[in-house]
DNA sequence: CATCATCATAAGTAATCTTAATAATGAATA
DNA sequence: TATTCATTATTAAGATTACTTATGATGATG
């Protein structure tokens, strides 16, 4: 890492002398250092035979990596060192109604415990409105499915939530343990508006898998498709997640859907510069909590491994 | 990077003897490795009081980062390794007419003179075509203006080519050294099709600076409105290089704009997996390379820093 | 061709890491 | 609750690595 550090400075520098006094220390170190790393690599970085050096180009490719790679290490190295900082500030969420409203307030009260002095708010919005508000920088960080990497739009991937074909408790789907794509063909289908990420990315499953069920209805919002599939014999495809208190409730009946269909999920944050959006600290915070704890399948992954570790 | 790696191996396993033993050190050398790298963070990352030993807030971060930049490094390492070996294979290239004919061509050239048993083929098409050709795997990478990072498509950016405006050398603007954005109202302008990438972020910048010159022709390629503004009264905004030659030859007149407008150009390639596209070895070599020789800008800042080290 | 600046190399010294042995602590079991 | 087991922390001596100083070699410049 340092011997990274060193090279970039060496070859920007375009001298081992300067670049070894910057770091405080002896060119015969700097030049020594260098030296074991490109036989680490097996590789000749510098061209030392012309005056002021020169990269090779091997040399001029690991510059501009190890550049990048150093880049995201402080950031990382900042974000660590601030994660046990008391931090104050305000961060506003934007996300849209499927996100999960109850998941997101708990995740918020924790983090609130956590940091006292951050406020987390979080409003539910539409898909459109919430891309709206963080390009125009009316909130901190919002989160969406099937995120695009828009212009003036950082992406960060959250997790992917299984998606799977929701019925009444009536339909004659509703006892079976599968249901294959190509047998959906046959039934109504209550979905989203095709221009909607998600009703796209149905009807594009549908139409992969050769099926095209007759479209009764189409909404906006993943509610008003659960209330409708309740009282009609219409199915839906929607994330599992999102009806599990349906479905332990007896209200609404759910069924794996082979292949599977993920829904991804992301939070997507305002980029000023080419490459890194820049946000308050706070909302880093956030968003590495998010990362920690949103993702629930990472977590059950942890657990088999402890379990693992533990038997032998 | 080694600690990097120890601290992935130990987080992951959840032990510091079975990771001291998978990287055969042992189990002191393990423990006293974290725990120097927790002291010079100076934020505990592993939590010893429970066991089998969890990760803080902190380390959970550490590690998901962590395993990101190792990743990279040993994309990096691979990649500077092999390009001192001697690759083979066919590298097709698909770009868009205004990529600069000739200086690709010349790169080719260069590339396979030190790459004998790589074959490289160039086709020239038009953006929508492109994307399309590298999203259906159809060639290996694609180069274009205004890359988006769109589905099964990743991107690398390239370079940001200044646009200019271009006129006919008996146009009352040929004479100017620069023209500023707020001067253009008043001209015709022969410009590209507004579905363009090129032709949306002319209009935007237009707007921008509130102008809107009368928009007489629509092209959807380069070279037609080079010659279109050739033989009218027009005007035109283009990358001053893809007019040097004319404005050499004196068939052509380039004044500089203020403010600047860039195109960005990038490289595109299909991406199978979820982050990381992966490409032939000879591909990625070609990549390589166009970084490298791709930004004549890029050079010329090298050639001044060569200067400024000479002069003191 | 002389001068200057810069880099490589050598050898001694300082710092760090490794090894091995031992102490401390959490978890599990009776 | 005491005991056992497994795991990690700690320590000191030895091995390795990295740094410093000093000196020699080489490319650039006039």
């Amino acid at each position: 890492m340092y011997t990274l550090r060193l090279f970039c400075d060496v070859a920007i520098e375009r001298s081992f002398s300067v670049a070894a006094a910057k770091h405080g220390i002896s060119q015969s170190a700097a030049s020594q250092r260098i030296g074991t790393l490109e036989k680490q690599l097996g590789v000749t970085l510098i061209d030392r035979s012309v005056r002021p050096l020169a990269l090779t180009p091997a040399g001029d490719l690991f510059l501009r990596e190890a550049k990048d790679l150093l880049q995201r290490y402080d950031r990382l190295l900042h974000r660590v060192t601030q994660m046990n900082a008391d931090l104050k500030g305000e961060v506003i969420v934007e996300a849209i109604y499927s996100a999960g409203i109850d998941w997101l307030n708990h995740l918020k009260d924790e983090f609130e415990e956590q940091q006292p002095r951050v406020t987390i708010t979080l409003e539910y919005k539409r898909p459109d409105e919430v891309y709206d508000a963080v390009r125009h920088q009316r909130c901190d960080l919002g989160i969406l499915s099937y995120p695009q990497r828009w212009r003036d739009v950082e992406v960060i991937p959250l997790r992917d939530e299984r998606m799977c074909v929701v019925c009444s408790p009536g339909h004659e789907l509703a006892g079976r343990q599968t249901v294959h794509a190509s047998e959906l063909g046959g039934f109504e289908l209550a979905t989203f508006n095709a221009d909607l990420p998600a009703g796209r990315a149905i009807r594009r499953y549908l139409r992969d898998h050769d099926v095209e069920p007759a479209i009764t209805s189409e909404f906006d919002n993943i509610d008003t498709i659960k209330s409708a599939v309740a009282v009609t014999s219409e199915i839906a495809i929607l994330p599992g997640r999102t009806v599990r208190r349906e479905t332990a409730s007896g209200t609404l009946a759910a069924v794996e859907m082979e292949p599977e269909l993920d829904r991804p999920m992301g939070i997507i944050l305002p980029r000023k510069t080419r490459g890194n959006g820049t946000v308050s600290a706070a909302a880093q915070a956030f968003i590495d909590y998010l990362l920690a704890h949103g993702a629930p399948e990472v977590e059950k992954r942890k657990m088999q491994n402890a379990k693992h570790a533990n038997a032998k």
